[in-house]
DNA sequence: TCGATTGAGTCAAACGTTTGTTTTAATTCA
DNA sequence: TGAATTAAAACAAACGTTTGACTCAATCGA
């Protein structure tokens, strides 16, 4: 292909960027072969290093590449709920938490990011590379807060208030168990994958789980834990 | 050390076990070389063929080794549930379901097998290998459906009823996460790792979410799913 | 305007190392 | 003695990385 240098430098960053996240997404970072992402990158192997500095270099990087790219789908929403919580309505509130892990969940199961997004921000959790850093900062921290402050404002706490952030992580795991523990889940169900009739039925499920989460007692912790056991 | 050469083999290939356990757990197939485990186990390369057939054969019988044990240890108390499921109130079924989700959760954060069982079970529900197979059916089955059967005797519904299972899955889910998410809810909780305190409140918040969600408006599924989106 | 130079990017080939596995010899115990 | 294990060495294959030649558009001095 007769293309300009520049255009062509572009261009090859992007596709092995593009292949390694496809390539790391499904399998470990040691499960995958340079070779492997050259070759579906259509690039030589000494791109890697030539861009990258080597393997590790493209890992980050591609880990960097997931955030933006999901930081970049979420960021406006998000946006969008902080300003609204300021001036809606405790009920809202709650609608729009929701509505946006409904949303993520949707994502995540049928959505193009959910094929790779889940294996790298599962697998950084277990072991935690520098790459955990990226994926925490542009994007965990941003939606565990957002979340919080809904959640803060529902219940009359403040966000930074523990019982929130437990309840927050609560909400998000019974969420994304339906993607991590999709094939538990799918062979409970007798079902080979997911379609839209399952994920509604879960969706609906998961609306009241949310809801009755939300309205249990208030049970304030603060910066201190209580001492009794 | 002048041991008998029955008791040898025995040991070697339990500590050949024990080391892969270990290293897979927290590492990936590939991540985990087979001079890694040897070294660990301090037992000679040749070993692993000899035992097990190869590095694949090991990981197998690993897997198997950790189903065992996990099922050794949890197998008697299911039982105990499935049978007192049968006569106690609905009531005293939500308390053993809460307790068993609970003394699980214990376990994963800072019980032994907590180490190590995480890493290769979510790691088979991403890429399930033939191990899959061995985990879902001494482990993960199980305990979703004895957990089934208390959702179930709770709510009067069937065991098999998409609902419960449904709930089940979510319920484990919004446990786990305090596992699988360890890393990023102990950077929101501004904590380096889990303590007595830290477990405590986040057992005292999940009972109170357990409860709300098995006390949501009943709402069966059967074999069809409702038309209505 | 033009030939020479530059520098980023790509390529095939080869690098040394590590991988899982196998082979061969020595050792152990019944 | 003979079968069972271990130990050490060697194996081919695959790994991540490096090398040096090459392309080609952009730049520069005359």
């Amino acid at each position: 292909m007769p293309v300009s240098n520049t255009h062509a430098r572009i261009e090859t960053r992007d596709r092995l960027l593009e292949a390694a996240l496809q390539a790391f997404g499904n399998r470990d970072y040691d499960g995958v072969s340079t070779r492997e992402i050259v070759e579906k990158a259509e690039a030589n192997i000494s791109a890697i290093s030539y861009h990258f500095g080597g393997k590790k270099g493209l890992y980050l990087a591609t880990v960097a590449y997931l955030a933006d790219r999901l930081h970049a789908g979420m960021a406006e929403q998000l946006e969008q709920i902080r300003q609204h919580a300021e001036v809606a309505s405790p009920h809202q509130c709650a609608e729009s938490l929701c509505r946006f892990l409904l949303h993520f969940l949707e994502n995540m199961l049928l959505g193009e990011v959910g094929k790779h997004a889940p294996g790298i921000i599962f697998r950084e959790q277990s072991q935690p590379t520098d790459a955990f850093e990226i994926l925490y900062d542009k994007l965990l921290a941003p939606m565990h807060g957002t979340l919080a402050r809904l959640v803060a404002r529902y219940r009359g706490l403040q966000a930074t208030d523990q019982a929130v952030i437990i309840m927050v992580h609560a909400l998000i795991g019974q969420t994304m168990i339906f993607r991590i523990g999709r094939t538990t889940f799918l062979r409970r169900m007798g079902t080979p994958a997911f379609d839209a009739a399952n994920l509604e039925a879960v969706k609906r499920q998961l609306r009241h789980y949310y809801m009755a989460i939300l309205n249990t007692t208030p049970d304030s912790i603060n910066t201190d834990i209580p001492h009794d056991a």
